[in-house]
RNA sequence: GGGGGAAUGUCCCGAGCGGCAAAGGGGGCGGACUGUAAAUCCGCUGGCUAAGCCUUCGCAGGUUCGAGUCCUGCUUCCCCCA
């Protein structure tokens, strides 16, 4: 990237925090951010029930354009879902119902609003759904209003289809056709709504440039594409996978002291990063955080776990967890935030095998797990190494409040709770 | 339409003479060292209260004491020809 000093504060907090990969103009875009004309949107799929970090990493530029005076559009992927997006992927997923989709839309929209403002004002939040105009194409319109833009030889050269080619993996034809419906909703909004701006992930290069062509062939005014970098750590691997899974952004599906840790986890060389791409706080405070060295940089990780969790989930979230990690990590004591599972005295009395516990607690997958964890030391009970596989679990583990501590490797507790 | 290949431990890649719970990587998890970091080293990486039993190699049958391995049919993918 060339030296560009942006006049818009958009683009200049955009570029000062490092969301910025590729941008088909960036003059352009300058210009018109500056002037509060931007209108710009992010299309969020409805896959799964909750939306994950890269989604939150494309929601932090629409925040930042709406601070910074322009429009934000989170544009709900109801049609484009129903086809499926090949982008980075080595092969189709099942076709989604209609009903999982609807549920999933449902269940998607609530986070948006922790870092947008929705209404009717010209700098406003809104919320479009692509299955409003999607689903009521017409087949032969279509491919002969908007199909003929489109040259088959430049799409088999596009990543999102090449790379499959390439690796012997099928391709049906209803994903090779996601790139012109996702082209045709960046168009159609330029029309309807005036938007100008598409963003998203690197990944989301192709499809996005293909929607500015089809802009300049259908005749909209002028459409700028802008991406983020794909998020990786320092290490080299994907962002957003744990051992559990994605980090999720719905607390029913990651909870907020979960998110709080994956922070709290972060690798060193990620710190500052991090807070310039998932914190609000200003750059001077960021700077300030990064000077610190040593040991001395957990105390960025706590910032950054503070601010991440209380963006997304509120600061009294954000407050417990610090609080819970501070209790289990520092003083070793028990702290009532960690996840919790109940189990009934009759189960106790039963004879519950500790084995099973841990498998009850959701701490390890299967007994088998278990055992082998025990050998290798990475299981405790109130903070006392396991070492016998075939005990059982006795009333004496439990407390006067009738907690119990079941912990695996020094990061993952669980307390298991009489009643 | 014709011919030739391929599908393996449900995270991925990938070896596998009829004796196989199945080589080797990557990834992941645990331990040691640390700072709830990275790097490094070690161990583990089907299920079951487990010297035993049960279920796995695309699907369904068959041959055999015994099948991931041999036979038949099917499904899906790749390549060549038309």
């Amino acid at each position: 990237m060339t030296a560009f000093t942006p006049k818009s504060d958009f683009l200049r907090i955009l570029q000062e925090r490092g969301f910025i990969h590729q941008c088909s103009d960036l003059e352009g875009l300058d210009s018109l951010a500056a002037r509060g004309k931007a209108i710009g949107y992010v299309g969020y799929d409805c896959t799964a029930p909750s939306l994950h970090i890269g989604n939150f990493l494309t929601s932090m530029m629409l925040h930042w354009l709406q601070v910074s005076g322009n429009k934000p559009i989170t544009l709900m992927g109801g049609g484009t879902t129903m086809v499926g997006d090949p982008s980075g992927k080595d092969e189709t997923r099942a076709l989604r119902s209609v009903a999982e989709i609807e549920a999933n839309k449902a269940s998607i929209k609530g986070v948006f609003s922790k870092v947008l403002r929705y209404g009717d004002g010209p700098t406003d939040a809104i919320m479009l759904d692509n299955a409003d105009w999607l689903l009521k194409l017409n087949w032969i319109e279509m491919l002969r209003d908007v199909g003929r833009h489109f040259s088959v030889n430049r799409m088999l050269s596009m990543d999102s289809v090449r790379l499959r080619l390439e690796r012997e993996h099928e391709m049906s034809f209803i994903e090779f056709n996601y790139m012109v419906l996702q082209s045709y909703d960046f168009a159609h909004m330029a029309k309807t709504v005036g938007c100008n701006l598409q963003m998203g992930g690197s990944d989301q290069w192709g499809n996005i440039v293909n929607g500015v062509d089809l802009g300049r062939r259908m005749g909209t005014h002028q459409l700028y594409a802008l991406t983020t970098p794909l998020l990786t750590t320092a290490s080299g691997a994907k962002m957003g996978k744990t051992a559990q899974g994605a980090v999720w952004l719905n607390a029913d599906a990651f909870s907020p002291y979960d998110f709080w840790q994956y922070w709290r986890n972060t690798e060193d060389a990620d710190v500052v990063k991090f807070l310039k791409l998932f914190t609000t706080l200003p750059m001077g405070e960021i700077a300030k955080l990064a000077e610190l060295g040593g040991a001395d940089i957990n105390q960025a990780k706590i910032v950054l776990a503070n601010e991440a969790t209380a963006l997304l989930h509120g600061r009294a979230a954000a407050d417990a967890a610090a609080e819970t990690a501070r209790k289990t990590f520092e003083e070793g004591t028990l702290a009532g935030d960690l996840p919790t599972v109940s189990v009934t005295e009759g189960e106790i009395a039963a004879g519950l095998g500790l084995l099973s516990a841990f498998v009850k607690a959701g701490i390890v997958p299967s007994t088998g797990e278990a055992r082998r964890q025990i050998k290798s030391g990475g299981l405790k009970l109130n903070d006392v190494t396991v070492t016998d596989d075939r005990a059982n679990l006795t009333p004496a583990a439990f407390n006067s409040d009738g907690v119990a501590k079941l912990s695996m490797g020094k990061k993952k507790h669980v307390l298991l709770k009489l009643g």
